[in-house]
DNA sequence: ATCTAAGCGAGACGGTACGTCACGTCTTGGG
DNA sequence: CCCAAGACGTGACGTACCGTCTCGCTTAGAT
């Protein structure tokens, strides 16, 4: 998790606040929208959110750290896709719907944020794995299904199909160089899936 | 170009100390070495370097400009390779050689790096073309030779190759999912070219 | 009084813990003692006396109070002394004691208390009339004694009297220009009894 | 001195701002005199001198002693006195300037002041040299003076003489137990002098 | 040979944000 | 109804850097 845990099991004391916690992370992603992660200083947050700052240290370690809460808590849209008996369409619906999200301001966003953490930190960590990874992961679930359904080679590597299909899409949203968008999604699809067909 | 220009022709009084400008370099290197694009200030650079501020700052606008031009000036290590009548080894000599260079620390450098920049700044492009996109130049060179010497077909999508194998590279390189190594470069270029093979 | 009434007669609920007050008086001294009057704040005393900060609040309404309370505590070592036929002795006698009191460190957490008070709020009285008036209202009484014996003027003024002995003391507590010790009181209580002695 | 000096003599880098200097005694000179020492924080005197708080704690390591230094500041009303020769009216001449001096507000703020120091620190010497002890060596200059002329005995203990004329004084400005005025500061200056006139 | 514009180091400037501390209040569950 | 615990909003703390601005001193091409 991204937000700090208290270890103990009696909770003793008045518990943290529901509210101050929403209207924080509301308050960052507000802020992160309009002025980017340099735009989410604990002060400004502390002052839109109505809250004290070291409310907010309470349960984040930095600014860094809220930025990454607040894009993961907006990040709620799930890319998850219905399981149906054809795994390739299956594949395809899921990355267009990845590459809608990133192709929008959240692809900015997310660049932005992937070096800003301490690289390695628990928080980047989570980071990673619930904005970059998700999407990969639930790749992985179609791909062993399309094993099974015998629309793909037995013999496959999946992990390096797997960043064949994602690593192209993150390098575009991460350098710019050629634009992110349902076309390149399709042809790169194609591609991937030409190598990894049964042998006819 | 990274560094400032002084547009003008005749260029009257003292001239810029070529030592100062080493010497700041040199300090940003190694602070970035030591702990990473947040430790490359201008305090520290000045301090470390024996140089005044303004001296920094009429090279370089701000502390991230400075601490991509030290990272691309410690990166003067060429990945060009030399072609030869065999396109397709050539290309995997090439892909060892970036994946060797980013294994390193190198690579955690370039990932800090990366989402540093104010986006879409001079700077960034400067650094995305130099660092992460150079490699890629390379690749297509290599590809369109090959279409020559016909061993990939002359219909094949290079832009969308090219991302298919540069894109896995730094996919790792940023998210450190799996490992970058050899193996995975070399599995990488066979599934690609797999799907690039002319029809025999 | 220092420490506040609870106006209202019929005594309902749970009644204060004398366990508590003593813990956060004791806690109160010692961190006095320690590092002087500004360590002791109510976090401090409350994590010391393992007492929770709403305890110390209904007693005392903030920290100053409580330091003075701490302190007025730490002083019941009464300077009082029985009156003899001497007066003149009973005085010397009495200014030694003073002395002696006001010579060790307490001298330093008195002058410490004295400016941090709100000025002429009820504790800052309080602690003013108890602390450092009380040697004086001593020193009153024997004053009048001794008018009675006949060892000093009827017609002196004794309040000018009583503030060039005690104000000179304080004087040298408060900026510590001069050491106090016995020689002074003795040189002191001489001059201002020479002033004061009947016409013979 | 109170402020904070450079050791070095070879003056390098950018002069200090002689206007920032004023303009932050002056903001705490008012904050004081409005809202006593508690008001004198750091953030107040930056706001209202319009000055970056660094730039305070460049010259006053915190904001008792930058409260000190605006008494100070605003204190330059000597209290000197022309030297006659009938040292005896120059004493109470002097003496009733300090009355007067302190039995305004200001004297209250001397109050505030005393205590508030960090005890034995370089700031509060400098404090009490200058706003307590200056009277005091003035008033020895003067009974010197008067030894000399005669006006006083020759074995006279010239610094318990002293403690008991400006002590009484001080112990009045800081207890406040009796009023502070023209009438007890002749009284007193008969009653002392009653004690050093010379055996006729 | 002198003038003079520009660069040099140093460091103070007005700012912004940091992360911490203590304040005094409020809100829990337990006795 | 008090107790301990501890979270709350507030606000000042002292620090770190920011990017700009003098300082007095080179330095070297233009006069």
């Amino acid at each position: 998790m991204i937000e700090r845990v208290k270890p103990e099991k009696p909770k003793r004391g008045r518990p943290r606040s529901e509210t101050a916690r929403r209207a924080i992370l509301a308050a960052a992603s507000s802020l992160l929208e309009e002025g980017g992660i340099s735009a989410v200083t604990m002060e400004a947050v502390a002052a839109k959110a109505k809250v004290g700052k070291p409310t907010i240290y309470r349960s984040w370690p930095n600014a860094r750290a809220l930025a990454m809460a607040a894009l993961m808590a907006a990040d709620t849209s799930a890319t998850s896709v219905r399981q149906t008996d054809d795994p390739l369409a299956d594949l395809e619906r899921q990355l267009l719907k990845v590459v809608t999200k990133f192709a929008t301001k959240h692809g900015g966003q997310v660049r932005l944020m992937l070096a800003a953490a301490e690289q390695d930190s628990e928080i980047a960590k989570g980071f990673r794995n619930q904005v970059i990874l998700k999407s990969r992961m639930e790749g992985r679930e179609i791909l062993l299904h399309a094993i099974e359904t015998g629309d793909i080679r037995t013999d496959a590597d999946i992990e390096i199909a797997l960043d064949m299909i994602y690593g192209p899409l993150f390098y575009r949203v991460l350098i710019g160089h050629l634009p992110l968008d349902e076309g390149f999604a399709k042809a790169l699809l194609t591609n991937v899936l030409a190598g990894l067909a049964p042998i006819s």
